[in-house]
DNA sequence: ATGAAAGCGCTAACAA
DNA sequence: TTGTTAGCGCTTTCAT
């Protein structure tokens, strides 16, 4: 057993071709006469040989590698979107490297040797919490943004229809009889914040209801914030029979503040999550809550991330996936 | 603005040095002249040079890449591990391609896409669900498994102590006054499931409290498969007072079961779970469950993969990190 | 301390 | 249809 690899010489060799027509037989490009194909193919079996990527990288100028930056790989929406994305185009011969990235110095780091090095052909950014994420990258880096939606248009965007699904679970509340709809909102710098709120105004709009912005608490998307958001709520004297919680760790938190207080979810206050997240219908009550299809997000995503770069023009696309609700037991008519 | 990226002879030309000595300054190895270190230097930040890191690979033949297979890159613990594997090799110039393996024949194709190719250095496997991974492998090929101990020494391994875990989590029911504990194991094929299993037998026999295999129900990890694995103990007319469920997720739809047939948790029925997921505190009741350093592990494992492929001589070590009971109001004395 | 030459394993452009 | 010749951008000898 020779310890060191065959190389396309090694297989030319063998089939007594010059390593060229090996290239071309591997890259099943340009005519080859099929007994000088099957020649070749004997010898690659026989070698047992493997083309070396990195050598395919130089040569061609692209490394068929990808790379994905996001706050965390932790994160159950996440996680989703990552999963779905490397299944995507593993079948198209890409690979991601994941990279999570905290804070932005780290960001214009990982940018050089992820991209400016030459490792990857394009960059899947999710939920970009670094502002000027487009300075660091080079013009016509392929690069699509996912979950959050960039403010801008001249870049590639999966995400989802979160007015909608603002409105959608806001609208879920009215029909039931509410009235007094308190929001615990994610951070108020992040689209995704701003946007679920947008809709839950357009829902109350819609039914003539007066906004009143003291039933609006800002979090952090953690059960403790959703919790805190209660107790300000409660301590302040807000009047609300319902909670609109932006994503299910807050919607969690929000119950059980509510229920230390020995107020009953839904007889007392009705309340409606965000995301779904695995054991949603585990929890006291089973949250009624908003689904996301991250695994469409993260394959469509890829989907525009690979036709990105493939093609030659720039040409921008805005993906919206939809929500729908998830009714369970943590809402109930007035 | 050129749009052609700077090579390394492009700095060596404006340094008016030869591209060897650029070499050499980038790799800041064999001596050189200040001074011309300090030209080199200009040139470099004047053209805003960055090293091609696939020519690197090329010449070196080695690519700073590592490659991750996980069963899913969703599951809390798994992308707990990569999360923190990530970030440490990312401190030592490395990446990792992560991907998701459902299956074996998919196995084989990655390992040859990943590691045959040469697009990476070194493999982190979690929780291996395939067998024989070993015989897809070259000889020699640095691989660290996580998660999950592969029943055999010539391999370096990160794992939990989980004969030790699934000891504790008996103890601290028997402490309680139980003694006729059932268990919801994982799969019976897997590593995890077995050494929890012989914990628990341990801490019985230890107590003098004898084994019942009637008490023993196996699951799939999913919440579902603990609701009927308590379904079936029930219609089976089993006795017990208390639950070791090897997962969080088992263990919630364990205590869903239970809550159905109106028994109470913790005052009918103790139940502890196993990894301690993010909202383990916000279930009813809250979770009593065993604490699994991830991050801790995932850091490890990753040392270990680098020490591996940085030296010569191949050397396994298995690391064992301890987990810790957190006590909440799943469990009660009887 | 620095430079020149060769080569990593492949593909691209041209020739035959 | 196939082979030849040059690189891709870097590192690694070996000279100087």
């Amino acid at each position: 057993m020779n310890k060191i690899r065959p190389t396309i010489r090694d297989v030319a060799n063998l089939a007594g071709v010059s390593h060229q027509t090996v290239s071309r037989v591997i890259n099943r490009e340009g005519r080859v006469n099929p007994e000088t194909r099957d020649k070749v193919e004997d010898a690659i079996s026989k070698l047992g040989y493997i083309p070396n990527v990195i050598a395919k990288s130089m040569a061609r100028g692209a490394t068929k590698t990808l790379a994905c930056i996001s706050p965390n790989l932790i994160d159950y929406t996440y996680a989703s979107i990552i999963d779905a994305a490397q299944a995507e185009v593993r079948q198209l011969g890409y690979y991601i490297i994941s990279v999570s990235v905290p804070d932005e110095e780290l960001f214009s780091k990982i940018i050089a040797e992820l991209v400016l090095s030459g490792r990857t052909d394009g960059l899947l950014l999710i939920n970009p919490c670094v502002h000027q994420w487009k300075k660091y990258l080079p013009q016509a880096f392929p690069v699509v943004i996912a979950g959050a939606y960039p403010f801008e248009d001249s870049v590639n965007t999966a995400s989802l229809d979160e007015i909608a699904a603002g409105r959608m679970a806001t609208q879920h509340l009215i029909e039931n009889g509410h009235r007094k709809i308190a929001v615990i909102a994610g951070p108020a710098d992040e689209y995704s914040a701003q946007a679920r709120l947008t809709g839950y105004r357009d829902a109350l709009r819609n039914a003539s209801i007066p906004y009143h912005s003291t039933l609006i608490m800002e979090g952090d998307w953690s059960a403790t914030a959703g919790y805190q958001a209660v107790e300000m709520l409660l301590s302040a004297g807000a009047e609300f029979t319902a909670i609109f919680a932006q994503n299910d760790r807050m919607a969690v938190g929000a119950i059980k503040s509510l229920q230390s207080h020995q107020m009953n979810v839904p007889e007392d206050v009705s309340v409606v999550g965000f995301d779904d997240i695995p054991l949603a219908s585990y929890f006291t009550p089973s949250l009624t809550t908003m689904q996301q299809n991250m695994d469409e997000l993260g394959k469509q995503a890829a989907r525009l991330l690979i036709r990105a770069l493939e093609q030659s023009e720039p040409e921008f696309e805005h993906i919206k996936i939809p929500s729908h609700i998830i009714l369970r037991s943590s809402t109930a008519s007035l």
